[in-house]
RNA sequence: CGGGGUGUGGCUCAGUCCGGUAGAGCGCUGCGUUCGGGUCGCAGAGGUCCCCGGUUCGAAUCCGGGCACCCCGACCA
């Protein structure tokens, strides 16, 4: 940091200035122990206004919350071989407890499919049983070579939906709509508006059939992986005896799913929104919408320390999340330029000036250009229109993220050059077909250090449907969306 | 696991080449003054110089070993 004041630019040092917005907005720090964090009220409060909207989301649609425990028997996570090819490398292990070594070491949990689906063959027995629709908000490790903030630490909190369903159809449908409500949910309340697809077989979860994932875009147009949804077909099921009985009468393995957002999506709000002068918080998950800053002068200041005190009720009462900054050891100016670094969508002013008037300053942390950066409103009007105010914000700051995307996706790419080309010209996602053969992704990958993000949901493919593979080699059997990523 | 960098008051760093008993700015505390975009003044507190060992009369500084963290790559939500 050049000085104490402000950040690096975000052109200059795209990840330099991440890690100072993360911290200086006080999002999160960094703890003694290698690659984990704090996460620090103003992070933490985000994460929960997240999970407050998914978690209705998740009972509106029938699931309910459950918790399963943090150590799981080693000998389950090697029970699915896949599954225990992709995580042997980044367990955590217990092997001693109450100054003993265990009989059996325990895993502490990278996720938690082998111990749920070990317990839900103990409660399934017949088709009536199923389906079964759980969630759990847990907190998991992976030792993670090479760690970021809330982008990949070894420890990461996240919730972690598990079903099982009678039939493939049925399991392959719950999939889908959960890989949904995590779009709507990301562009609804984070405004980061994500594609949609399945993910090719070298990048999905290890142990499942087939993966689904939302992948956004982020301000230095690499994609984060922002939330995966997967249908596990019976591969759990057969290794934890996870049967059932069926209407016929036969005994049958239950299907299953897994899909799962974390602490990510918090990383994902930082890039997708922050800008130069640090974080901008998307209203409906701020945990603070509106700062009122008093402006204390003399013997006017108990007068307008109540007067600030009957607008925070005001807007409580219209419900918005609200806060007064009455400390009285720091300048209005500092604190205009803590709050916009945190970034609360408004900050209200109110001074000696504005009682006599019936007036508030606003300012809004993000100005449409051409605005001025505060304006005089009065105060009944600021009040009633405040609800509204947020909620434009909000769609705003979604339509100006589709814009982004959109504006860095570039389509009907044919060769290798052309992706090439197109990433080096600052594209985001580039689109082109592929004839499905995973020697095409590896060699793309080497060239360019983009993967395939996803085999595009419908809606986001092309209009025009590829012909040839981008390799050259052979028919397109589908598109794919390729980008650079975290 | 490779490459690079950094470890010195709370933070950002100077001092290390060339050894001599530790500094700046910001922050913090107190008092006063200000308060509508990073107020100002005065006074003050605060440091095992990452750790261990060595050289030396003397080490933040030189030598050996270790550790930690950050950044960039290979692997991953």
């Amino acid at each position: 940091m050049a000085d104490n004041k402000n950040l690096t630019p975000r052109a200059e040092d795209f990840s330099t200035w991440y890690n100072e917005v993360v911290q200086r907005a006080e999002l999160a720090d960094y703890s003694p122990v290698r690659g984990s964090m704090v996460i620090r009220p103003w992070g933490y409060g985000i994460w929960e206004n997240m999970q407050r909207a998914l978690d209705e989301m998740f009972k509106e649609t029938g699931h309910e919350n459950a918790y399963f425990p943090l150590l799981i028997p080693l000998s389950f996570i090697e029970k699915e071989k896949e599954h225990i090819e992709g995580f042997a490398p980044e367990l955590a292990v217990v092997t001693k407890a109450g100054g003993k070594e265990l009989e059996e070491p325990y895993v502490i949990r990278p996720t938690s499919e082998t111990i749920i689906y070990s317990m839900y063959a103990k409660w399934v027995q017949s088709y009536r049983d199923l389906p079964i629709l759980m969630n759990q908000w847990a907190n998991v490790m992976r030792w993670e070579m090479r760690t970021r903030l809330f982008l990949r630490t070894a420890e990461f909190l996240w919730q972690e939906g598990h079903t099982a369903h009678a039939t493939a159809g049925e399991a392959e449908e719950e999939t889908l709509m959960i890989l949904d409500i995590y779009r709507k949910f990301m562009e609804d309340w984070i405004g980061m508006p994500p594609i949609t697809g399945l993910k090719s077989e070298s990048e999905k979860f290890a142990g499942a059939v087939r993966s689904y994932s939302c992948e956004a875009l982020m301000q230095d147009n690499k994609a984060l992986q922002a939330g995966t949804s997967h249908f596990l077909g019976q591969n759990f099921a057969r290794q934890f005896d996870l049967k059932f009985q069926s209407e016929g009468g036969q005994e049958e393995y239950a299907w299953n799913t897994s899909w799962g957002v974390s602490t990510r999506l918090i990383g994902g709000l930082v890039m997708t929104h922050g800008d130069d002068k640090g974080l901008i918080v998307p209203p409906r998950l701020s945990p603070t919408q509106v700062v009122i800053v008093p402006i204390l002068k003399g013997e006017d200041s108990s007068l307008v320390l109540e007067k600030t005190k009957e607008v925070e009720s005001r807007l409580k009462a219209a419900g918005v999340r609200v806060k007064i900054d009455a400390r009285d050891n720091v300048s209005p100016g500092v604190k205009y330029y803590e709050w916009e670094r945190k970034g609360v969508p408004y900050r209200m002013e109110i001074g000696p000036k504005d009682i006599e008037k019936g007036s508030v300053a606003l300012a809004r942390r993000v100005v449409p250009s051409g605005a001025k950066r505060k304006s005089f409103v009065m105060e009944d009007q600021a009040v009633a229109e405040m609800p509204n105010l947020l909620e434009e914000f909000q769609t705003e700051l979604r339509d100006a993220s589709v814009a982004r995307r959109e504006e860095n996706t570039v389509r009907g790419v044919r060769t290798i050059n052309e992706l090439q080309e197109a990433l080096d010209g600052g594209a985001g996602f580039v689109f082109t077909g592929w004839n499905g053969d995973p020697s095409v992704e590896e060699e793309v990958k080497g060239l360019t250090k983009a993967t395939i993000r996803c085999l595009p949901s419908e809606e986001f493919r092309s209009p025009q449907t590829p012909v040839k593979c981008v390799s050259g080699a052979g028919e397109s059997v589908t598109e794919v969306a390729w980008a650079r990523s975290y």
